[in-house]
DNA sequence: CTGCCTACCTGTTGG
DNA sequence: CCCAACAGGTAGGCA
């Protein structure tokens, strides 16, 4: 699992789309990737169709909602050259009710339970449901309810999900990825690709 | 803010569907309404068609559940022509929730503020949440759990509720009304009326 | 199981 | 045009 700092990205990636900086939405994002861990599903890619302008044109303004679940971007420095530090836990291809009206991901079982425990949270939560908090591309965090759904059987993120989904733009085939601090596996990461449709540029 | 009482309203009123008593099932209701706090909607007036047969009809069987909310009827003589004591707070014209099946009345902030004040609750309950209880049209008492929810910010009345709904036979577009004693504030009323559709006859 | 109940959550919208 | 209010939802517990 060797990082590849941006630097070493700059220069065009053998099997892989050219690399520009910006495809990433999660900063310097990691290639080498466990395949279990890590799937590279068939159905994504990174897309050259970039959003990054969107998302800053995009409600920035804070909300003044006390129970916000977004804070302010740390300083951009503070963020720079720290993907060394960081090691993926997975990604998941986002299903139409993880966009959809349903306002929440379905976290696969077996990610979830290695993860994001529940029960002795690490996440400042109670017993069942605690919050986690998730740095995004931009230095953004994101605090998302995570529970288990007894009548499903599945581990969900609720609250606050909705709005990711729409900041980002996120539509079913994008895919959302998980990473986590090497050193502090406390600090948690999110980021998110375009889906890949052959011979379709999406330019959302 | 005059009141009338049933004799004066016992011939028609100009500018009104011909008054028959029965059509108040609040019984006597007060036509004399500051516009603020006691809206007359375009949508809803007085309906001539009467299910006052239909309400004795229904379960006057006493429900065996302990927690049932109503009790009984006091003797007839005993809520005669006190009408002048009441004073009208407010009403509401009920949304499709509110006689659905979220089972639940949505009390507009203002009313529920200026009425209703939790936290130091003359209902007998808590800190949040406290039981309120009305004197209906036939002088049944009706209890419901009142109460605050943080998340959506509003004012609620739910346990008891549907029960009200059901034996009323309430509709979307009809709509409650709620009274207090004049001198002892502490007495609630509850009445109803149909929701008034032009050119239609309803029969419920 | 069904219906009720509490306590959440969110998209919409009118003021 | 923004945001508080609310109409319309949800899960989960319980009787």
């Amino acid at each position: 699992m060797d990082n590849i700092n941006i630097s070493s990205l700059s220069s065009s990636t053998p099997h892989k789309p050219h690399y520009i900086p910006e495809f990433y939405h999660h900063h310097h994002y990691n290639h080498q990737i466990p395949p279990q861990e890590h799937p590279s599903p068939m159905s994504s890619t990174y897309n050259p169709s970039l959003t990054f302008n969107l998302i800053q044109d995009e409600n920035d303004i804070d909300d003044p909602d006390q129970n916000d679940e977004r804070q302010q971007p740390l300083p951009p420095q503070q963020n720079l050259n720290d993907d060394d530090d960081k090691e993926p836990m997975f990604e998941k291809p986002l299903t139409p009710s993880d966009v959809g009206k349903l306002n929440r991901l379905v976290i696969p079982k077996q990610h979830a339970e290695k993860y994001f425990p529940l029960g002795g949270g690490g996440g400042g939560g109670g017993e069942s449901g605690l919050l986690l908090s998730f740095e995004d591309e931009l230095g953004k965090f994101w605090r998302f309810r995570y529970s288990y759904w007894n009548s499903s059987q599945s581990y969900v993120l609720t609250k606050g999900w909705s709005r990711y989904v729409k900041e980002k733009r996120l539509d079913a085939g994008d895919v959302v990825l998980f990473e986590r601090h090497r050193r502090d596996g406390d600090r948690l990461f999110i980021g998110w690709r375009r889906q890949f449709v052959w011979g379709i540029q999406h330019t959302r």
